[in-house]
DNA sequence: TTGTATGCGTTATCAA
DNA sequence: TTGATAACGCATACAA
């Protein structure tokens, strides 16, 4: 194993001081042309890497970001991940992933882990209580993605998740669809249970009384849209539409129409949100909402990044679109 | 922004020296009973967080590790990065994820930033050539995943993808095919050229001339299996199967297929390659190979740890599974 | 414009 | 069993 190569190294070889060689590197004071010329051509021919580390302790950061999502594998983080470090391209900063199982405590223990490991946080989506997450925000720059904190709102990148189900109730009331049915999302999480309540309103809004049996409570899995759907065809609830409120739990729901010999959308039209790849490449094309991930997380890293300059960042909300495709259609006429 | 609390806080007001608190942290020497009460004690009273930066330069380390991927939200990987945390649950290491785009620039570049930053790298997939991977695994404690070191087989974990495709294959074969398509992977991709030279053997081995039409050269993303189905439809190229070298591109054909108005299977059999969660979901689910990429990723992270204790590992190489699903069928009768 | 000296928080070596 | 002390590699205040 060869010792690896330091700044003194590197002055030593150009004939100078370790300071020169720091204040090059990081452009902190000018030098003569000269100097710069062979300190950077020592730096080249010893392949110099500074020590993050030392970098680290001696500034007091640690030059990393930790990311909290529920499911690094889930389709919908996946954009915003990429996003985020897209961001941190160009920076020194790295992010460091952890996943929480959908798993309370499991977030709370990968945030206990990541906090004065990292020199900002992201936590996206996420089962964790508004106080705890204020907690947090007064410890360490905090940037949310899909949840509001209060009194950090403007550190929330937050997409309108009422108003864009609304539109897509109105887009199946628009076709004729009174029965609705709703696969929900797990119980603790914030998005959706504003799915649930503007699905909810809009069944009100239009007097048609919402059945308790219409609505499922699954937790953003495909396999849980598969068992809604074959609870309800063994209840023999009737629906001429289906609501779900991620793609993932939509695509399980096809699934299971399709071994019903369910056509969809002539017998009954689907509806997912989110718009990951799959739901655009589904047979047929699944409607649902877009939320524009891989920008959010772009975004979300900028404004980390502020943050972590000490900078203030003002995040705006995000109104998603209405993506209109195959898999809904007008009510059937004949039962 | 209170001081954040150091060992030198934690030894005041427990009365100790500094050392005998990181004694006790570490468990590097046995202390009196009496003085590791109190001294944990003051450490959670100041609620004491270590300081990495301090920690990796005395110890030169920085208790992470690197992981290369093609994409972040790509759904084959997914799976594999839990693993890899699961087995890194329970260390002092973390991850972190760099993307390359399927770019190889991009990925020596993230290899470059790395380097010098993690105790240790993955590398999943990628595009670099194996003289660069040589070079790399001399330089740090290097695991790869989906790829062949020459000179470092056994740390690589390596899922046989030629035998496997000779089983799908053979598989199609069996239900009568003979008029099999494939749409491959990009040219620099390992497993690719492999899946793509099973597919040639195959097709040889039967006595099929495989007209060189028959191979569509594809990027592994959904939109590419679409491309594939028109660019055969308006060519008139006639088949009975169609081997995609992996399940996105397989769902993207799938999607053609269907606005074509074309079958899957009782016109086109369909089979894909790695069974994503997509692929178990998709109408109607899709014949594919499974590889267990979670159970690979553990793996791989498992060795990754070994290595940098500086211990040897040996990996053994995969043989994955044959999942045969609704998408494959006998070949059609009449034209 | 450049060099010298100091300290960041921790572990490890050596005494006690 | 414990404490003092010396690194670790870098950035920076201060001196030249």
């Amino acid at each position: 194993m060869p010792k690896k190569t330091t700044l003194a190294d590197v002055a030593e070889r150009a004939g100078v001081s370790p300071s020169t060689v720091s204040r090059i590197i990081n452009g902190t004071a000018r030098v003569t042309q000269q100097t710069r010329q062979t300190v950077q051509e020592a730096i080249v021919a010893l392949s110099y890497q500074p020590n993050v580390s030392a970098k680290g302790l001696v500034q007091g950061k640690t030059l990393t970001v930790g990311v909290v999502t529920h499911d690094l594998g889930c389709p919908y983080f996946g954009p915003a991940l990429q996003g985020l470090q897209e961001a941190l391209q160009g920076t020194e900063y790295m992010p460091i992933f952890l996943d929480a199982h959908w798993d309370k405590h499991l977030e709370e223990r990968a945030i206990q882990r990541l906090l004065g490991r990292v020199d900002g946080l992201m936590v996206m989506g996420g089962l964790l209580g508004e106080t705890r997450l204020q907690q947090i925000a007064r410890q360490i720059p905090l940037i949310a993605l899909g949840r509001s904190i209060p009194e950090f709102e403007h550190q929330c990148v937050q997409v309108d998740q009422y108003h864009s189900t609304r539109q897509l109730m109105d887009h199946l009331f628009s076709l004729g669809h009174q029965r609705i049915v709703h696969i929900s999302g797990p119980q603790g999480h914030v998005d959706g249970q504003e799915r649930l309540r503007a699905y909810q309103d809009a069944m009100l809004n239009e007097g048609l009384n919402a059945d308790p049996d219409w609505v499922y409570t699954g937790d953003f899995q495909e396999a849980t849209g598969l068992k809604a759907v074959q609870h309800w065809h063994e209840q023999h609830v009737q629906y001429t539409a289906l609501f779900a409120a991620n793609d993932q739990m939509a695509l399980g729901a096809r699934l299971a129409l399709h071994e019903l010999g369910i056509q969809v959308p002539h017998q009954v039209s689907l509806v997912g949100f989110d718009d990951t790849v799959a739901a655009a490449f589904a047979v047929p094309p699944l409607t649902t909402i877009r939320q524009p991930m891989h920008e959010l997380g772009r975004r979300a890293g900028r404004a980390l990044l502020q943050l972590m300059e000490g900078r203030e960042v003002r995040l705006a909300r995000v109104m998603p679109e209405l993506m209109v495709r195959a898999s809904t259609g007008p009510v059937p006429k004949a039962p």
